[in-house]
DNA sequence: TTGTATGCGTTATCAC
DNA sequence: GTGATAACGCATACAA
């Protein structure tokens, strides 16, 4: 044998053989000649000051870097502290092979507000692949190696996160969920862009104003719904059942002839839904096109969000885009708020008004 | 009081004030009446044999999920001496605004591998490695918190990681990198792909094929020239200086009257190297049609790569395609194995073989 | 101003 | 088979 008997079980003397470690506090003050207590007060910065003397605090910064020491963020987690990392779980791959539905656009406002703010961000693999550890509780406990977690998706079992915010553990939700008592979470104000659109049709000139929506009841749908009723009320103009067409299947009952028979009944501008799919937006400007009529000539066209890619090359339509950077960058503002121990915070994200080429002033009455 | 004198700095009695705290094994022990070393034996499932009785296990395992007990995950990584966490370093932004030069299709095959093999990634970035300690070479330090770490990207540095190397740190870049002794890479192999492209070529009665490359010396382009003459090789094709055809701009130089004097001399097919603009393929296929040629009725044109996106549209091109997604993948496996101690795997990754609509039979001799 | 002692929750070793 | 006990690396109350 090698070692005679009181062998320590894990192998990890710095200098002998096998793999070497990270460098850990004791070594940082063996090289600095001081303890390891002087090593962590200097390098956490908490004796501000003037407990270490100038000329200590150098020698141990000296030995730090020159043995790349970095600090080891379980045993910072575990002795209560924090370590500066930032968890991002998604119940879906983060990174699918779809990128049309990726959480990209907010992971590039995440990565750069979490970066302004000196954390790193660990990217918790859920259930991306099912790997040996499919999704079993424990695969969401994981993310509590960082100081907080962000979470994307619909999917996120509640349950799990129930528990996690009861713990105390920071947690921030992307996109509104409302479910689940004291969970935070960020999200886009739909309510207060739909009204700002109708406002704008408003001011105009259009004093009849119609929305197409699918029949959908997600918040994102029953948030536009809301703002735009909000905004007819706030312009004094018609409310009513009238106001909404809902429909199962824009394409198939957004037609010429309604449309016609809209604009005879007074109607001037339409809003149009955004949605997965843009279905009420298409439908809408199909029905327009078919009917040989022309934007914002004969009516005005507004859209509650963002056009499909493949219509981005048409006219651009008035409304309003979804801030998803902003919407990231918020997210972990919110998160580090939390993990300071602080308040959350306003967790609407306004969207940016767009004014485009499909509307204007309504036709003259004839 | 209820502790004398000895109290605990850190009030986290169970039961008592503040913050609550989840169930620990010791607990679970308590409940169960068995010590908290029989817990973790029982929960870990090491004690494969029988050195538990299933009635105590039984109990443990009642008591634990009566409790609700879940691992402290910081505690489980500080004593098994590693975190399951891999770095992924990219010089860039890792989200980089503009998606299309961005590392998404790697990643997507990291991520997966990833999540297969249990480990979570911790995305570092060069300009945001520590928004406090701004990006010094102290920055590539960070990563260190990591088990080990993939680099990505052209630019990182070497003397940094040469130390990383040095130290026993597992490291892992992802693409050729043999400038640094022992540094472990992962890449495609565009040498057999390459060979393989003239094989077909060769097995179509292809006699006389010449390569069109750029002015580069990147190892993506000697790599490619080096397959291409070895392919020439084997099948007893002409190679020498004739069979390449190296130009600074592509798009000036190969005419359509260089093109014919090629087929004049009994050139029937061309292959164009794959770069970041495509000006190879972009240049033979402009000098083909401006000929009047047809491809691959007159000629038979193959790219050593993937079109140009912007070229996707057009016909299907005989060559191959860079599997990004299983270099991702390749990437963290071989650092998976690093990590564990063990030796560095094959680096080369096959590309995917990729019969396109460009090349054919050569015409009969007039 | 610096060093000493202790605990965080687990795992692993070794007597019992 | 089971129960003390000692690390793991760090933070911190307290003594010096």
């Amino acid at each position: 044998m090698e070692q005679p008997s009181k062998r320590p079980r894990r192998g990890r003397t710095p200098g002998a053989g096998g793999r070497p470690s990270r460098p850990r506090q004791a070594e940082v003050a063996r090289l600095a000649g001081v303890s390891q207590a002087t090593v962590s007060l200097v390098l956490s910065d908490k004796a501000q000051g003037s407990a270490i003397s100038d000329e200590t605090r150098q020698r141990v910064l000296d030995a730090a870097r020159s043995l790349g020491y970095v600090p080891d963020v379980a045993a910072q987690r575990l002795a209560a502290a924090r370590n500066n990392l930032l968890g991002v779980y998604s119940f879906t791959a983060t990174f699918p092979t779809d990128v049309e539905h990726s959480y990209y656009p907010f992971l590039v406002g995440v990565e750069r507000e979490a970066a302004a703010r000196g954390y790193d961000l660990v990217l918790f693999t859920g259930s991306s692949s099912g790997g040996a550890k499919a999704a079993g509780p424990e695969a969401l406990n994981r993310v509590r190696l960082a100081d907080g977690c962000l979470f994307l998706g619909r999917h996120v079992p509640l349950a799990e996160l129930k528990r996690m915010v009861a713990d105390g553990f920071p947690v921030v939700h992307l996109g509104r969920r409302e479910e689940l008592e004291g969970l935070a979470w960020v999200g886009a104000d739909y309510v207060s862009a739909s009204r700002e659109v109708v406002r704008h049709l408003a001011s105009a000139g259009h004093r009849r104003v119609v929305l197409i929506r699918e029949d959908d009841d997600a918040p994102a749908s029953t948030d536009r719904q809301q703002g735009f009723l909000e905004g007819l009320e706030a312009a004094a103009l018609p409310g009513g059942p009238g106001a909404v067409f809902r429909c199962a299947d824009p394409a198939r009952e957004v037609t010429p002839e309604r449309l016609r028979r809209w604009l005879a009944e007074g109607v001037t501008a339409f809003v149009a839904e955004e949605t997965d799919t843009g279905g009420a937006w298409r439908a809408l400007r199909a029905a327009v096109d078919a009917a040989g009529l022309s934007c914002p000539g004969d009516l005005s066209l507004a859209l509650l969000g963002s056009p499909p890619p493949d219509l981005a090359g048409g006219p651009q339509p008035t409304g309003f885009d979804v801030p998803r950077h902003q919407l990231g960058a918020a997210a972990v503002r919110m998160l580090a708020l939390l993990v300071a121990g602080e308040e959350a915070q306003e967790p609407l994200v306004a969207c940016a008004f767009r004014a485009g080429t499909t509307t204007g002033s309504p036709p003259q009455p004839r």
